[in-house]
DNA sequence: CTGCATCCGATTTGATACTG
DNA sequence: CAGTATCAAATCGGATGCAG
């Protein structure tokens, strides 16, 4: 079985997925679940920066794309947890190589954004 | 020597690094120089549906960060190929598998937002 | 108290047209 | 060919509000 798709091509749903992939904190929130179901709160102290919102709207296009599951807990206080799904740690396996490639190269980046300043 | 950097801090410059990565078009660029330097309207052509102006300042963003190189011959018609630099090139390893990632589990992530539309 | 939803301004992205 | 200018649209981010 050939490859049936290229992400290259405009016409092609792996495009969207891609680009949902390549949403601003797609890969915070997916690294952060990469040790367990994490609950709302948790997600956001861990994620630092996070806001709310946008980390609602995260969770949301993740879900609907199958890469995390929501699992409402019937308490009080209320109570909800995050976790990957298999598809979404598939995923995973790639994106944390994107964050320790990330965290390995900030000197250069940074080398390379100061000697730009310089110009 | 132990990591020294954490994306999950918000305070921290692979913070930075990583929304560049997370970048709309950061992948596709840098995946379509996978084979060798490329011409802007090469890139235009390849990658389906970027506009010129996102392409520049896709390109503009990657070079001030070292990931690409810019090249202008001194011809007529005008003539400017980018390429990948080793820095970039060792970007290319994990987004490669990201673009696999996506091209393999198309139908996955479809299957999962058709799913969501019935509800 | 936790887990959001809503409003709104600021930034980013995109479509289209045009220039050196 | 390799971009820039312009304007519209989508997205982001912060403040606030509110229900369970």
């Amino acid at each position: 079985m050939g490859k049936a798709y290229n992400v290259m091509a405009a016409t092609c749903p792996s495009r969207t997925v891609l680009h949902r992939i390549g949403a601003r904190w797609t890969v915070f929130v997916v690294n952060a679940l990469d040790e367990g179901p994490r609950r709302f709160g948790e997600l956001k102290g861990h994620i630092r920066g996070i806001t709310p919102k946008v980390l609602t709207e995260t969770l949301r296009s993740l879900e609907a794309d199958g890469l995390i599951s929501r699992h409402e807990f019937d308490e009080n206080p209320p109570r909800v947890e995050y976790a990957l799904t298999p598809l979404g740690r598939s995923l995973l396996v790639p994106l944390r190589a994107v964050r320790l490639w990330a965290e390995e190269h900030v000197r250069d980046i940074e080398a390379a954004r100061s000697r730009q300043s310089i110009l």
